[in-house]
DNA sequence: ACCGGAAGCAAGTACCCACTTGCTTTCTTT
DNA sequence: AAAGAAAGCAAGTGGGTACTTGCTTCCGGT
């Protein structure tokens, strides 16, 4: 592989789990099992090294998408949930990291808001489509429920693991229990389950 | 002031700004307007200054209260959302850096979310009062719809000012949006209004 | 007037960090 | 085989950081 990207890559891993001041050149460079100097010959400086470490971020994030012509909302918009909470979770260190030192670097903090903004517009275009095709009654207040929506999926991938009992359990059925939540907020009646007792008729 | 608590002081508004490396002994005793020597001769070390700093935040966390007899839910549960989120507010710098260090520094961690997981204690007894009062038809999927209006409250808090458009507009109007959003998911019928239109203009 | 404790001050120690320099090794290309 | 580029290695520089030491100053109680 590129020395360029193993270094990246090393950089990644020590930045999630100590910080932009605990990740020192020394430590990203063992990692990356490259010559300390390499690191400063092939980036310049620390500074730049993780700007490029943000910016690669930033245009890796790929947001999982949602049907433009919706069909099956609740199936839908479980699987969605599910994808991005897992996305949320793979880069929770990295995310908490930067957004918590946006003071001193901005520029990082910034690049790693792209991926869950990303997310809430995709997600705000999916309602709109819902609600053309007639699938949804928007009675509520859609736009709080979106960002209810995101918020969930944000605070479960960010904070389940040092909050128990804070979090729908099991983990696994989450991402399903918010979307249903959240259909009924937007007025999106729930779907009819096959077995016996459809929920309460009302 | 004891020049203990001038101490602590700094230390917290230092560590809010620059997380526990960037909190450097210097600069919190210059903040404190005390002589570096002073502050460890009254803590011993850095470790154990920040150790007390995050047990007196745990101790002096003082959470909202929910009224045990639930009169007007909608009204109650706004002035506590409000309460809540200003509480997170004042404090979200706090959080951030704190929840972001817990791998490092778990002691600081565990503290920050004794004030967050109170609230949601809270929370849910007063979502049980509702219904053992017969004001809420539990048809949803209570659990799930509290933690999505506590992450709400706590997203707010913490990432509003660097996600624009992330969170409902106006800020001041946000808690009572949060509630209505999370009554309306529990089953609470929306209390009459007085005036005639009701829904915001799309 | 005297004593003791609390705080300030200046200096120092040992270590860590970003970054540089000068040189050697290794590998690829011709 | 020769040449050049890329990487390693050892050492060093200047500055920061936690923490210590030895001393002076200030202030309240007896």
């Amino acid at each position: 592989m590129e020395i360029r990207d193993r270094i990246l890559e090393a950089a990644a891993r020590v930045y999630a789990l100590h910080g932009y001041r605990g990740s020192t050149t020394r430590l990203i460079a063992n990692e990356a099992g490259v010559n300390e100097v390499t690191l400063f010959r092939t980036f310049g400086s620390k500074d730049s090294l993780l700007e490029a470490l943000a910016r690669g971020h930033a245009d890796a994030a790929e947001v999982p998408e949602l049907p433009a012509i919706p069909k099956h909302p609740e199936r839908e918009l479980s699987d969605w949930c599910r994808s991005v909470l897992a996305y949320l979770t793979q880069h929770r260190s990295f995310l908490r990291k930067s957004m918590s030192e946006m003071e001193e670097h901005p520029v990082v903090a910034e690049s790693a808001c792209t991926g869950p903004n990303c997310a809430g517009q995709a997600l705000a275009r999916y309602v709109r489509a819902l609600t053309e095709h007639g699938l949804a009654r928007p009675e509520g207040d859609t736009d709080t429920a979106i960002s209810m929506l995101m918020a969930s999926l944000f605070g479960d991938a960010m904070y389940r693991d040092m909050m128990p009992g804070a979090f729908p359990e099991p983990a696994g059925a989450a991402p399903a229990r918010y979307a249903c939540c959240f259909l009924r907020a937007v007025g999106v009646p729930p779907a009819p389950r096959r077995r016996k007792s459809t929920a309460s008729p009302a």
